[in-house]
Formats: structure tokens, C-alpha cells, sequence
DNA sequence: CTAGGTGCAAAGTCTTTGCATGATA
DNA sequence: TATCATGCAAAGACTTTGCACCTAG
């Protein structure tokens, strides 16, 4: 994986270095981190690594393939490594709890938008709604 | 439409004043509006309306259930009138055009979510990816 | 050695908040 | 006239940018 990395930074003439690693490795192990989560935890290992190197890591990382991102919220977005199944992100908005499925969730989507001169990127998909639970257990705000 | 806007503050103690009626007539007429948007188009006829009145509108709108939001881009959030049918938001993140579809588009991921004890929230769905035929197809809604 | 990368600080975008003034019911 | 709403300005959250210095290749 981080040959993986170093392979593709090769391949576009970019340079490998330690934040890059650090950073692409703590978005494989926080499963869906914001930026600040992910400056946080690289900050746990090395410190001084500057807020602006996450975000432009990140990008980096996105262009390459290894991350991508999602908005899980209405604030900063969610990185996650693509060395896990491509995946569409089902969030409650009650509790908050995010559970991940499988591609074939949204097949007939994805189909139908074909259909429709359309490529569906499904990775990117975030689906808002509420636990049928938290919706009779929990009282209205 | 401002009837109901009339009755439904007055239900909840909340005040009628032109602001709420113009940014709500806004957020109508222009179909898919930021708040920044819908500050300029409520500028257009009247001067001297703040920035956080918008803010603090749309927040009253949408809880009011006469205005609804979705993210159909990676910065600020667009509001729609709920006298538009219920609808799924496709982008294209090459031309930036959105298309609309009716409810049936997702019924089937509807359905498998319901079946896991999860009610998904149609109307605040955006789907990114990209027309097959870009540029030269959509028309924007 | 040299292009690319990083840290730092400042600026930018979008949004929220505190408070005095103003308007609605 | 009692609240509620607004305008204003300041602060906040998140992100981007310019620039000097540093470092991988």
C-alpha cells in the first residue's frame, strides 16, 4: 500500500515523503476521517505536520486513487482509503451512525441512470436518512 | 403558498414579517438557490436584507417544512421549495448541470434500506458522476 | 543540484452569534 | 407593549494561497 504510494507518486513525478505516508496511513486506519481527524492523529505520531500539508496531501491522494471522499455531514468531508470495497455511505440523522454497503445496494440506480446517459459515481454516494429505530425510540428535537 | 407560510408561523408562535415572505417567494423562484443566492435575488427589490436574516430564515423555513436542502456541489448548500415534487438530484461534476427525477428512480434502494430498518430521505439525495455525453446534454432544473 | 514539498501566516469562503434596535401580534 | 425578528459586526469553522526554506531524487 504504501508501495503502492511511492509507485504512483513515481509515476506522476511527485516525491515521496514522510507526511505523505503518514497521512495516506491515517486515512487507512481512521475509516472515515475529516482533515482535522486526520492532522490529529498524524500529530499522535510526528508533530509539526501543518494543517495545509493535510489538505493538500489529500488531494494528492485523491488525484492518485488511494483516498476519496464523502460528505457524511453538513460540515468537513470524510476521506477513506480505496484499498476498501467501493462502498455507499447510509447515514442517520438521528444517531449519527453510518453504515456502509455494498455496490450492489444502488445496482438498479446505477442502471437506471445508465439507461439514461448517465455515469453514477457510487463511492461518492451518501444516503441521509433515519434508523427506523431511532425514529420510534427517540423523541422529536 | 405565503398563506400557508402565515398560518404555519402563527401555529408555531413565530412572526410573519417581509423578510420570511420574500425569502421564501426567493427560494420558489429561483429553483435551486445557496443562501447567497437567495440574499441577491431578495436584494433585486428590496435593500438592506442581512446576510444572517437568510440564514436564520431558510433554518426557520426548513424546519416549517416549506423549504428543503442538498448539497449539490462541494461548497454551499442549495434550498428548494417543497411545493416542488418530491425529487432526486443528479450532478454532473463536468458541467455542473443537475437533473431532477421523480421518487421512483430510488425506489428500489428505498425499499432495500426500509427492508433493513432504515427510512431514507429522498429529497435531500444528490447524486454526483458524470453524463455519458458531457456538455452537450441536460438541461438544468 | 533542483524541482517539488512543507510550514507558517494571512486571506478567503461560508456560517453563526451577541447585542441593540425595530416591528409584529 | 411584550416578544420576536432584524441588522450589524465580530467571531468561528473550514479551506486555500503566497512565500521562504527545506529535502527527496
Amino acid at each position: 500500500m504504501s508501495d503502492d504510494l511511492a509507485q504512483r507518486l513515481r509515476e506522476q513525478g511527485l516525491r515521496l515523503t514522510p507526511q505523505r505516508q503518514l497521512i495516506l496511513r491515517a486515512v487507512e486506519e481512521l475509516r472515515h476521517a475529516t482533515p482535522d481527524e486526520v492532522l490529529c492523529h498524524v500529530r499522535e505520531q510526528v508533530s509539526s505536520v501543518n494543517a495545509s500539508t493535510v489538505y493538500r496531501t489529500l488531494e494528492v491522494l485523491e488525484e492518485l486513487g488511494l483516498v476519496r471522499h464523502t460528505h457524511l455531514s453538513d460540515r468537513a468531508p470524510t476521506y477513506h482509503s480505496t484499498l476498501e470495497h467501493e462502498h455507499v455511505h447510509v447515514v442517520c440523522r438521528r444517531c449519527q451512525k453510518v453504515r456502509s454497503y455494498g455496490p450492489e445496494l444502488v445496482a438498479p440506480l446505477v442502471e437506471a441512470l445508465a439507461a439514461d446517459g448517465f455515469t453514477m459515481d457510487v463511492g461518492h454516494l451518501a444516503v441521509f436518512g433515519q434508523c427506523t429505530d431511532c425514529g420510534t425510540t427517540s423523541e422529536q428535537t
